[in-house]
DNA sequence: TCCATTATGTTGGCTGGCCAAGTAATGAGC
DNA sequence: GCTCATTACTTGGCCAGCCAACATAATGGA
């Protein structure tokens, strides 16, 4: 019961949430952790003019060049109607460019513009310095454990 | 300046084969993971008419009651506005009521209603159904060291 | 050749979540 | 009492992300 002295005070010595038993011990803290991490992203990614999400899919056009969408919906493993709408705003902010795909009249092809191109380097930095930040204070053996354990937790998710 | 080379102090060492490691090796499985996770809470949530993060709320009510909504806002640790329009469709799904706090006519006290409250069992066991699930295979090892190593991660990201 | 099936993408509608700006009530200081 | 900062909450606007329904185009089979 929380009700035992909330008075805030001095008690507060271990971890500020000490959140004991409450079931989902490590799917809390998984929520918990990527919330923080989305919204550190998104900081360092809104003075690029970036919101959280975009970064992934200029990413992927940086990598592999121009693709069609259906390409990126599989790269992403997002909605089509994520990628419809997130290419719609990345093209209206001048940093892609769609045009039909010659052969299929279906598709679309995605590509950066120069201005696209010109955020690479800036966003990469801001991944490295928030995998660093993120991953501070853990030792090598830690950051390849947790690789270890989160891949497991990852296939458990994805397989239903 | 950052040229070409692969940057990192710390030695890649874990070879990179398969996928190579593009800066955010732990970044991109917490993205992941949490959205691998938050779909498959969602999906179970949805067969009892909440969405992903309404049961959070709901949770807290549960256990501790009536209360305020910024207290709400505290122990989420979501934005006011995100706390108010949750407060407000959970109203209207039934499972909340609103009232005036007698004493502070700015606050209002958030409580759940029979409705809301004949979800609890529910709701708690699909989370205990998603951590199973989460942490199937792992030993206990394992998820001690994993809740070790997302508290750090936690503390990392909510420093700054 | 024609038709059903599949692939590709779009729009509408709903949520969580954030920021910025604004209203109303409390409380501290003078 | 009066002013002013703080607190509590709301609204508008924007984004990611999902589902459902849709139109178009390519493909495969009869």
């Amino acid at each position: 019961m929380p009700g035992t002295a909330p008075q805030s005070g001095t008690a507060a010595s271990p971890a500020p949430s000490a959140r004991p038993a409450c079931g989902g011990q490590v799917s809390h803290a998984i929520a918990r952790v990527a919330r923080a991490h989305r919204t550190t992203a998104g900081h360092l990614l809104r003075r690029l003019g970036l919101y959280a999400g975009q970064e992934l899919l200029m990413m992927r056009l940086w990598e592999a060049g121009p693709q069609r969408q259906s390409e990126l919906i599989k790269l992403l493993e997002l909605d089509p109607s994520t990628v419809t709408r997130m290419v719609q705003r990345l093209e209206q902010a001048g940093l892609i460019s769609r045009c039909a795909h010659p052969g299929d009249r279906r598709a679309v092809l995605v590509e950066t513009t120069p201005a696209g191109e010109a955020l690479r380097e800036e966003v990469e930095q801001v991944w490295r310095d928030l995998e660093e930040r993120t991953v501070a204070g853990l030792t090598e053996a830690d950051r390849a454990e947790l690789s270890r354990l989160l891949s497991l937790l990852e296939r458990n998710l994805t397989a239903g």
